[in-house]
DNA sequence: ACCTATCATTGAACTGCGTTCATTGAGGTG
DNA sequence: CACCTCAATGAACGCAGTTCAATGATAGGT
């Protein structure tokens, strides 16, 4: 019939979610605690487990947000880039640093969480992550229109994996001291090293 | 002095070393457990706690171990490798693919120690890094005469941590199907085409 | 060789965590 | 209104890392 109990459910749900993306967001997945959840929900300990599974399955639901968030920020950035595919690649990549840097501990969060080794990721997961992949691809369709496709999805993932470590590392501080200027620089740097030969 | 007592600390903090790095290479750092490793050692629980600060300062002594390995297998790759400095790139990236790959779970225990926030990172880890750079620094030099120091040392991490990220991204399962071919092929195809103006 | 002050070693106990489940209580139904 | 079902509760459980009072070995002085 779907009353009281399940509009509750539904309620102390999305209530989970925003306490535990506030504290992702604040204080990092490893300060993410039953307890303390309960206790700034109101509710039992017991009743998290009513409606996630686990705490994993909650950190996946705040991760399904934050990896919405950062596509759409991708998305915007692409949205007012210039009509030359290499700056669209750069102004995209550089879209990823800027919401890693200003996402730091809820970006982190997408890649921390605990994974059931050999389990696949969710369907959510690839979607979105096929999306990027979407957004890197176009371009450089126009930038290397001679390349097959099965040479195009390389590249787009190995450009992406790029970006990514550029970012992973630049953020780390045990790497210490990559300003956020450099991190950018190198982007810009390899994007359009990468891509000059083309020009 | 030194006898008896510091002997026998001596051996124990190897005989832990040891057992803690095959625990990590076959099971993950996150299947060490201070009671195993006491049972296996044949001492007490707290007698690690006489030689390590705690099972992370243990985790590290083998991170230590495992970078020493990796940048002896880096260095050894460049020694049988061609004249050519961009060859040279692809052979030191490709060896620390397979050693990745060959070494998973330790080289992944390298980036999930837990680290407290805002510490710097050990002496030995920014030594053995620094080692790494100047491997590839030295051979960029040659590609690139017209850079400056600064520009040379940036692109130098920018590269690093390209190829870290194509590894990473590449062996982890959850992203779901990058062979180890792809990832050698990821690897060339940035590695050349990021020097390919230079030619 | 023995004694004794010192310090290393021990493992039971402490703390803190995620998770469970017998109990309690509220919700919907005839 | 009475009853049955099932959701919510939070004390209790299991399992970590870490500590520390009690025990036992060590080394130097006699």
């Amino acid at each position: 019939m779907a009353t009281k109990t399940e509009i509750r459910r539904q309620e102390l749900r999305d209530k989970l979610i925003v306490i535990a993306e506030r504290t992702i967001a604040h204080k990092g997945l490893s300060a993410l605690r039953a307890r303390d959840l309960a206790a700034e929900a109101g509710c039992a300990v017991g009743a998290i487990y009513n409606v996630f599974g686990d705490l994993t399955d909650l950190t996946l639901a705040v991760n399904a947000r934050t990896f919405h968030r950062l596509g759409a920020d991708v998305a915007e950035a692409l949205a007012d880039a210039p009509e030359d595919p290499v700056e669209q690649l750069v102004v995209m990549a550089q879209a990823y640093h800027h919401f890693a840097a200003a996402n730091h501990l809820s970006w982190r969060a997408l890649f921390d969480v605990e994974r059931p080794a050999g389990e696949a990721a969710p369907d959510w997961y690839l979607a979105e992550m096929g999306q990027l992949f979407t957004y890197i691809s176009d371009p450089l369709a126009v930038i290397f229109p001679d390349r097959a496709a099965d040479e195009l999805a390389l590249l787009t993932r190995a450009l992406f994996s790029s970006v990514h470590g550029i970012v992973l590392l630049g953020l780390d501080e045990a790497s210490a001291g990559v300003s956020t200027d450099n991190i950018d620089h190198m982007i810009a740097l390899v994007l359009r090293q990468f891509t000059a030969s083309q020009k």
